[in-house]
DNA sequence: CATTGTAAAACGAACGCTCGTTCTTGACTG
DNA sequence: CAGTCAAGAACGAGCGTTCGTTTTACAATG
């Protein structure tokens, strides 16, 4: 009641902002586990207590950035899927390896993403958020080769299921080259897909 | 005098061994940063000094445990490229695929790969060591590739190194939806490639 | 074959330090 | 002056590692 001696809406929410992209920050130079609180709270320039004012805990902070980190990928694979007129497998493949290219380097969140895998590994509420989200992505690719099959661009008694995981499997297997073992830029490794496509039927 | 008390180098090797499986349980349960030296040295029975004996620090037991989870992937892929007579694609992904998948489960080195590959963002010569082992592997590929390409399998003005980064993407395109996502099994997995690869020339 | 000398091997208490978190304090706001 | 917010000292737990000591294994000895 009465009083409400109060900092505007706003205030908080650019300090809880601020926190963030210092954790984020950290996370990306040192890991979630070779971070210390102290760390975040230096980078932000903020005290002790006014952090903990806005994260009751570090895990909190280790979560919300890996649920930043992993959101917003979703929107370009939903353009992907709900394209008009739908895109040739090429071409949508050809806009998400550009997509995550830009988020390969040191600034970009796949560094990020990896230690979120990892973390995910040991923690069952962020496994399951994980889990959630790529089995998201994957149907987007299900649907992208559902309307590939109808445009003809598959043959017809394709499992769309099994094309679109394959299709999302490539993203990671692009990503995790670059990443990991300098791996060949986006056009190289589309004109891999490419020469496979128009590869000679094959079977035995 | 000229006293030689010795222990058999075989029960060194073995105490050694000890210490490493224990460290590989402690780590696959708990990640490289949440396992205590503490932990490594209860799960194996031992005393703090001794293992301190056999591993001078615990970054020198997470390197030894990351390149063995590493090495031992590349005999597999080196039989891939050299087969006689050259395999056909599908079927080299195919057994990749296979084998791979047994190595996905809470026994399996991938939890522990993934471990590895976040590690790596921050430790260079653990960086140096997976980006020269990766390379490796997309070189089996590569030769996997120009091989398919001799054989008619592949286009002729196709770029077998391309088409190599591909293939060896599609692993850990596969492995992660595995271990991260309830992918889909090896088979479908296998089936999605092959309609890809029956795909109708496409090209815009 | 017992005894002894000796170095390797194992032990585990203790150390210094950093961690994540809590608590006390005071300044400032409405 | 009531109440919020930030500051940062303080805390206990647990870390990786060190090190002085004890135990073990075995060749040399008598």
């Amino acid at each position: 009641m009465c009083a409400v001696p109060r900092v505007s809406d706003e205030h908080l929410a650019a300090r809880r902002q601020q926190i963030l992209d210092a954790a984020r920050r950290c996370f990306l130079r040192n890991g979630f586990h070779a971070t210390s609180m102290q760390d975040v709270i230096s980078e932000a320039g903020l005290s002790v207590g006014a952090v903990y004012r806005y994260f009751s805990s570090k895990h909190e902070l280790v979560t919300s950035i890996a649920q930043s980190v992993l959101d917003g990928a979703d929107d370009l694979f939903a353009d992907l899927a709900t394209a008009e007129p739908p895109l040739p497998l090429v071409e949508a493949l050809d806009r998400a390896l550009q997509f995550v290219e830009a988020q390969t380097g040191p600034d970009g969140v796949f560094p990020l993403a990896v230690q979120v895998w990892a973390e995910s590994l040991r923690d069952p509420a962020l496994a399951d958020f994980v889990a959630r989200l790529y089995s998201g992505f994957r149907a987007r690719f299900v649907v992208l080769a559902r309307r590939a099959q109808q445009a003809g661009e598959l043959p017809a008694d394709a499992d769309p299921e099994a094309v679109g995981a394959v299709l999302f499997g490539l993203v990671p297997g692009f990503v995790l080259q670059r990443v990991l073992a300098a791996g060949p830029d986006p056009k190289t490794y589309l004109d891999g897909v490419r020469a496979l496509l128009a590869s000679h039927g094959v079977e035995k």
